[in-house]
DNA sequence: AGCCTACTAGGATGGGCGTCTTATTCAAAG
DNA sequence: CTTTGAATAAGACGCCCATCCTAGTAGGCT
C-alpha cells in the first residue's frame, strides 16, 4: 500500500522544524501542515516525536547532500556558491524565518535522545564529505580538503544564523565571499 | 536595595539557555539554579520569560564582547585564539551539552517576539564589532576586516553546532585552523 | 516611630503538549 | 467470501508550563 501520508509527515515535520524548531513544532502543527491524519501517527512513528524529528533530519541532511553531490564535480567555488544559494533562497522566501532544521534539532535535541544528536552528525559529517570530495578531486590535499568542508558547514550555518537575527543576507554573503578566497587560495597554482 | 537576586536569575538563565534552549528552560528550571524566590519573578521581569531571556542574551553577549576587548589589542590570532578557548572550554566542562545561548534564542525565537531576535543580533554585532577593530588596527582595510570578523562569528557558532552533534571539539579546532589562516593572509606584509 | 516602596510567598488557573486507547474502515491475500 | 492487518478516526489523560493573584515581609527615609 504504502500511503503518501507518512512521507508527507516527515516533509511537512523538516518544513516545520526550520521555522519553529524541536520544542516549537507539535503534532498538530504537523498534522495540519501535513494535511495527514492524527490516528496514524503512532502507527507510522511508534517512537513518537523523536523518532519524526529523526526522520526529518535524515530527509533533510540527504536531500542537501545530494544536492552538493550533483553540483558540477571538479568546481569546488561553483559547489559552494549553490550550496549557499539554497540557504539564500531560503531564507528570503520565508522573510528570515526559516533556518536549518539540523541546527535547530542539534541545539535543542533533549540529552535524553541521543539518536537525535547522531542523525544531526550524521548530516552535518555526509555534507562535509560531499565537500571534501569536490576539493580532493580539485587538488588539495586530503587534510586540508576535510578541514576546508569542516569550516565551510560551520561558516555557512552560522552564517544562517546570523542573517536571520539581523533579517540580511549580508552575513551569509560575506561568509560566502570569505570562504570562496579560502579555498582559491588552496588550490594548486596552474 | 537592589537585592542580588534579580542578577542571579539573569545569570542562571543564561546557563540554563546554553543546555537546553528557550524553550527548554522554564521558569522552574531557572528559580531552582539560581536560589531566587518565585515570587519575585514578575516583579523584576514583567515582561515574563521573554525579558528574562532578552535580558540573558545581553548578559552573554556583554560578556563575551568585553572578552574580545581585553585581548592583546594588536594581535589579532591571538584574539581569535582566545575567544576559540572560551567556547571549547565551555564544551568539554559540559561534555558538549553546552553551546551558546545567543544562538539558542537566535533560532528558536518565537515570530511574535521581535525584541529577542534584535537582542541576539545586537550581541552578535558587537562581537563582530571588536573583532574588526583588532584586525583594523593591525593593518587590514576596513571592509576586509569586517568580513573577516563576521565569517569568524559565523563559523565558531558553526563549529560549536557541529561539535556538540559530534561531541568532539575537531570540528571547532579544524575552524580555528583555517580561521587562523584566512587572517594570516589578510594581514599586511611585514 | 511610622510609612512606603521594594521584594517575597506559594498556590491557582488555564492552556498546550505528547501520548495512548478503543473503535472503525478498507484493500488485498487466502 | 472470509480473514487479516495496515491505516485512520477522534478524543481522553496526565503532565508541565507561563502567568497571575492576594497576602505578607522588610528595610530605608522622613
Amino acid at each position: 500500500m504504502a500511503s503518501d501520508s507518512r512521507e508527507r509527515m516527515v516533509r511537512s515535520a523538516a518544513v516545520l522544524l526550520r521555522e519553529h524548531g524541536y520544542a516549537g513544532t507539535g503534532f498538530r502543527d504537523v498534522i495540519a501542515h501535513s494535511e495527514a491524519p492524527w490516528g496514524s501517527i503512532y502507527h507510522h512513528f511508534p517512537g513518537g516525536k523523536a523518532q519524526l524529528a529523526e526522520e526529518a533530519v535524515r530527509y533533510a541532511g540527504d536531500f542537501v547532500a545530494q544536492l552538493i553531490e550533483h553540483s558540477p564535480p571538479d568546481d569546488p567555488v561553483a559547489t559552494l556558491r549553490s550550496f549557499i544559494a539554497v540557504w539564500r533562497q531560503g531564507l528570503e522566501a520565508s522573510e528570515f524565518r526559516a533556518g536549518c532544521p539540523v541546527v535547530a534539532v542539534a541545539t535543542e535535541a533533549p540529552a535524553d535522545q541521543p539518536a537525535l544528536g547522531e542523525a544531526c552528525a550524521h548530516a552535518f559529517a555526509s555534507w562535509e564529505r560531499a565537500l571534501a570530495a569536490t576539493l580532493r578531486r580539485a587538488g588539495v590535499t586530503q587534510a586540508r580538503s576535510r578541514r576546508l568542508a569542516t569550516i565551510t558547514v560551520a561558516a555557512i550555518e552560522g552564517g544562517i544564523v546570523l542573517a536571520r537575527a539581523r533579517r540580511s543576507t549580508k552575513p551569509l554573503d560575506d561568509v560566502g565571499r570569505e570562504l570562496e578566497l579560502a579555498i582559491r587560495e588552496a588550490l594548486p597554482r596552474r
